[in-house]
RNA sequence: GCGGGAGUAGCUCAGCUGGCUAGAGCGUCAGAUUGUGGCUCUGAAGGUCGGGGGUUCGAGCCCCCUCUCUCGCCCCA
């Protein structure tokens, strides 16, 4: 029903019931399995200035070429972030984490912005989970990486997740660049034969043409070299390895050479994680190695890797697998008759929250039969009653709410006690 | 930015070629049961039929405009 007034904005959305339930689950697994690898929580703004974002992403790219929020008060350049790695760089290098020695390990989570038009699995605000290691180039590292995110849904319950890894090489002549070269040479004699948008990347980012959903491209896509087949030494080596730590915990991948992520700073390693369940953008997540980002953003020349897991995409994982989303069950509800009762259920209640006890009670002046419904709907394992007849001989009755329990009247003062005798 | 689909009760939806006070299931509230929930039965509340305009004796239904949601293209999480 779409009311006069205010509603959300296009592409946001309200996580409540649930929805909120999962939300939450997927921020909660994050730290739980995150900080198992030895990754510490970090918190950067959600914007920044606008130079940040263009810098790392790179101006061709259309999240900066079209899909950023920007605004300008005062003299000022803003963007709200778009994703997650620049801020995060960016405060490392404030922050000089990288000087204090050794690996920084970091990971985030929360709200990014682009303004794309919305569709399943897509919004204009949506939230990422993710990671950062930053000062090392080693492959057992980038392994690990992407270990962890396999771990990361298998503590969510979501099964079932695709592994698609690619090496698209360094900046160095002998490697990427020489690669492109191998690309234009080998397209350009059949560039009439591509899509129109193929068209246009020849000149503008050669590498898409590679992962182009258009059939007919996709043909003439299968017979160009691999970038992971074209690679410098060092760049061969590296992905060579970052397999062997794959294969040697049993993780299964898939090579993917038409796997080409769309930000710029991507060196060696990229890999994304799809999942069938989503529809048309399957990707719940996605990553690679930075090894020039950091030196680009004013730094010194260092290696990192990392990924970005997609909160929403996994939450529609979560819920075409049914993963438990179940909300903890209300322990005690209070069931208080007239007005001297429902002071004293009050208090009783009180009590029980600071012993730890979750509970809660009718406020509305419910009939008796009203507020015992109202407990049994929210799930409550023990219901208090305090009618007049309990409250002049100061004592309250105790009922086990399941199928078949009993019920017992104790004194009042001996209320929390007997309450936590009746919970499992 | 460009296409397709859809907007009827809190939710999921029905409503035939236009025809009385617009329906169902679930949920909510109440009663059956004065202080005992779930199961069952009975009843009630709840709707500017997304909004505006048009055609018509008459529009939820037909036409136009508009808003929103949704799926897809592009791109990505």
């Amino acid at each position: 029903m779409a009311k006069d007034g205010i509603r959300a904005i296009e592409g946001t959305r309200d996580y409540f019931g649930v929805d909120g339930i999962r939300f939450e689950k997927a921020f909660g697994a994050a730290a739980e399995i995150f900080s198992r690898y030895g990754y510490e929580k970090i918190t950067s703004p959600v914007f920044e200035a606008t130079g940040l974002f263009a810098r790392s992403i790179g101006e061709a790219t259309d999240i900066v070429e079209k899909e950023m929020y920007t605004f300008t008060p005062g003299s000022d350049s803003i963007t709200l972030r778009p994703e997650g790695t620049a801020g995060v760089i960016r405060a490392l290098l404030q922050h000089s984490m990288h000087k204090q020695g050794g690996l920084v390990k970091l990971w985030y989570g929360g709200p990014m912005f682009r303004r794309e038009r919305p569709q399943k699995g897509r919004q204009r605000q949506f939230h990422q989970v993710g990671i950062e290691a930053v000062g090392s180039g080693d492959p057992l590292l980038d392994a690990e990486v992407i270990r962890m995110g396999l771990a990361y849904y298998e503590r969510l319950g979501i099964g079932g997740v695709r592994l698609r890894l690619n090496s698209i090489g360094c900046a160095k002549d002998e490697c990427r660049p020489a690669y492109r070269k191998l690309l234009k040479d080998a397209i350009a004699p059949k560039l009439g034969e591509f899509c129109k948008t193929c068209q246009g990347r020849f000149e503008k980012n050669i590498l898409r043409i590679l992962d182009c959903k258009n059939e007919s491209c996709k043909k003439l896509a299968a017979d160009l070299p691999k970038s992971h087949e074209k690679l410098c030494g060092e760049c061969d080596q590296h992905f060579t390895a970052v397999k062997e730590g794959l294969d040697a915990h049993g993780a299964q991948y898939d090579v993917d050479p038409t796997l080409v992520r769309g930000l710029d700073y991507y060196t060696r390693t990229v890999f994304e994680y799809t999942h069938s369940a989503l529809g048309a953008q399957d990707a719940i997540g996605g990553g690679g190695r930075y090894d020039g980002l950091v030196e680009e953003l004013g730094g010194p020349a260092t290696q990192a890797v990392g990924f970005a897991l997609g909160v929403e995409r996994i939450m529609i994982a979560m819920e075409a697998l049914g993963c438990c989303a179940c909300e903890t069950p209300l322990q005690v509800y209070g069931i208080g008759l007239g007005e001297d009762c429902h002071k004293a259920m009050a208090g009783m209640i009180a009590r029980l929250r600071n012993a730890g006890i979750s509970a809660d009670m009718d406020y509305e002046g419910k009939s008796f039969k009203a507020q015992m419904r109202a407990a049994n709907r929210r799930g409550a394992l023990v219901a208090l009653i305090l009618g007049d007849n309990e409250l002049e001989k100061g004592e309250i009755t105790v009922k086990d709410m399941r199928e078949g329990g009993g019920q017992e009247t104790v004194p009042l003062n001996a209320g929390v006690e007997a309450v936590l005798q009746m919970l499992p």
